[in-house]
DNA sequence: ATAAGGATTGAAACCGATTTCAATTTTAAT
DNA sequence: ATTAAAATTGAAATCGGTTTCAATCCTTAT
């Protein structure tokens, strides 16, 4: 019942070996390359090969080789660009190294990223890159940690941002140099009524901007203002919303920070119904570089990660960890502005 | 030198069997409930399994099931977000059917895309979905057509598009009354001057919809204006561009169909940069209705898919085909129009 | 022509599950 | 208490590769 397939059989390395007239360790060692065959064998071998278009079948290899050559990936939600564009990073770098990637959405729910981490694990994945998702809840969920771990202790897992509570890789994006990047930018220009737009305290890469906000306004003997950071959900919606309870306030900002290319798209549309214009009534600024920067108007001034590189700093961590290198290695990427038309100096005061 | 990882032994069905005291076949039964086992020594095993978390090795159950539960997906570019939109669709109804999928860009090369294809039958995935990509150029590359056949004839593909030159599973949108649907909406509103904005006329879809736009000026007694069609290459730089050129014209168009949400922001942009506002002195449409539609401004009225349905679809036609359904069917997506801010009545005549 | 040495080769074991088949244990019926 | 029928169980084969090890085949030097 189960196999009634009308395909024809598949084609095995028995088959082949028994019309070239050899035994099927020769087929196996000219499929691998790992030992001499004579040439002619090779040759006849070979021919037969590409006549029936054979292929190996990857499970029986992954079976004996304890190797698939293949690492997991989960990402938090690949429909949000920042994780499209670093999957795909990930996916061209790993296929140089001789790689090949699979790919599963978490979606922000736990229960799914746990159930993805088994069946990675399961399917024997040389390694596992875990992006974003709710990685951040380890610090709290004991027993999340504890399946992580668990996972640990068969395979690799590399994932981006800092992790006490299991032994991983890390891979982590300079946060606070972000922000330091995006403040002296707006300072620079003579802003010093700057807004914070989007974000939850409880994610770490949010916190640590935050911590670098205050940091720095503090630095160039600005005053905090309570009411120009409003928490949201980096989704357009809520920076939308967000925008507009800051430019509600009677002292407005002259520069909104948003979280992401997401929240900016949406802070756009407020100020625009607020009947003000960017950059020359109030500049903005995100974090992400996503395509979104270019999609919007104006353009967004927005901070960069350098994808392919972040991407093949994860897949180098990932293959080597997969190869039995040190655990618990920590890699740290370099953010960098680029300037767009969302920001400009500050407007005169009236 | 290969196998020097430092992570402890991997468990398997054997140890399992052992330390409860019974053999791998009754841990096998409890594992896959394919079989009766008496009570207590259920609860022993299953309280070893998981005392130890053990989960067993997918490669050596595919090896032996000739299934793997696994559904291949080679995507043109999950960044586009129309396919990273469709991606999570199929994973979601994939999970729902007791699939998991894996994922593969082609990123638009004819190489990789075959290489995937190889890649993904020897991982002995049971389907393989193939969105977009060059599944075009099949009609023009017969060496690509032989290998997708050679493909299909141990593993069933699902196309998105039509396809005559291989034994493929077909999901089609209807491009033709997509358009159709697009053209009633602008006519209603009473324009007649109505351009096509992107596009290559070689991609099936499209030519369909240039068919289509044709057919209903001529039902509507509309004379073609040649200079109103220019195509590009579905990005936000090429609508941007071709749009340019259409304001250019003496006698504008008063609407403009864009090939995809892309080339739409494009034209907003190329729109606002004339001076011109939307949808006041024109009305811009699009096709996809991905999330862009909601970021830009105005937000675009497009025509959507509705996703969760189609990659719904899809996956049914994989599994159903994976297990030994028939070949060749054939499913049409009906389009449908989510009307926004960026269509409005034809501006009077002054 | 012959022995030593290296190059090729095949048989068999292994990777870790599932499943068939026959044997054994239970249970139910008489 | 017996026996037939039903429920459990384990041994062994299988899936399709790779690799070890011992055997066989060539070379080349003597």
């Amino acid at each position: 019942m189960e196999n009634e397939k009308t395909n024809s059989k598949t084609i095995t390395i028995y088959d082949i070996a028994r019309e070239a007239g050899v035994s099927a360790s020769t087929v196996s060692r000219v499929l691998t390359g790992n030992a001499a065959v004579r040439q002619d064998k090779k040759e006849r071998i070979q021919s037969i090969i590409n006549k029936y278009n054979f292929r190996p079948n990857a499970l029986a290899k992954g079976l004996s080789d304890t190797s698939t050559k293949t690492i997991g990936i989960i990402a938090a939600d690949v429909r949000n660009p920042y994780y499209s564009a670093l999957f795909v990073a990930c996916e061209v770098a790993a296929e140089k190294a001789g790689y090949s990637v699979s790919l599963a959405n978490s979606l922000g729910e736990k229960e799914r990223e746990q159930a993805q981490l088994d069946l990675l694990m399961q399917q024997r994945v040389d390694a596992i890159i875990q992006m974003g998702g709710r990685v951040d809840d380890l610090i709290t969920d004991d027993a999340y940690a504890e399946k992580v771990r668990n996972v640990c202790r068969t395979t690799p897992v590399v994932v981006t941002g800092k992790l006490d509570k299991a032994p991983v890789h890390s891979v982590v994006i300079d946060d606070a140099m972000g922000m330091s990047i995006v403040m002296e930018h707006l300072i620079g220009l003579g802003h010093r009524k700057i807004a914070l737009v989007g974000g939850e305290m409880r994610v770490n890469s949010t916190f640590l901007k935050y911590q670098k906000y205050r940091e720095i306004l503090a630095q160039h003997g600005i005053q905090e203002n309570g009411e120009y950071v409003v928490n949201g959900t980096y989704d357009p919606e809520s920076g939308y919303e967000a925008t507009n309870k800051i430019l509600e306030l009677s002292n407005r900002p002259t520069a909104i920070i948003a979280i992401n290319d997401f929240a900016a798209s949406g802070a756009l549309r407020s100020i625009r119904e607020h009947k003000l214009h960017v950059p020359k009534d109030i500049s903005v600024i995100s974090f992400d570089n996503t395509y979104i920067t270019d999609l919007v108007m104006p353009k967004l001034t927005s901070v960069d990660y350098n994808y392919d590189e972040y991407g093949k700093i994860l897949i180098e961590i990932a293959t080597q960890a997969a190869m039995g290198g040190e655990t618990d290695s920590i890699r740290m990427i370099k953010p960098q502005i680029v300037i767009r038309d969302s920001t400009g100096p500050v407007p005169k005061e009236k």
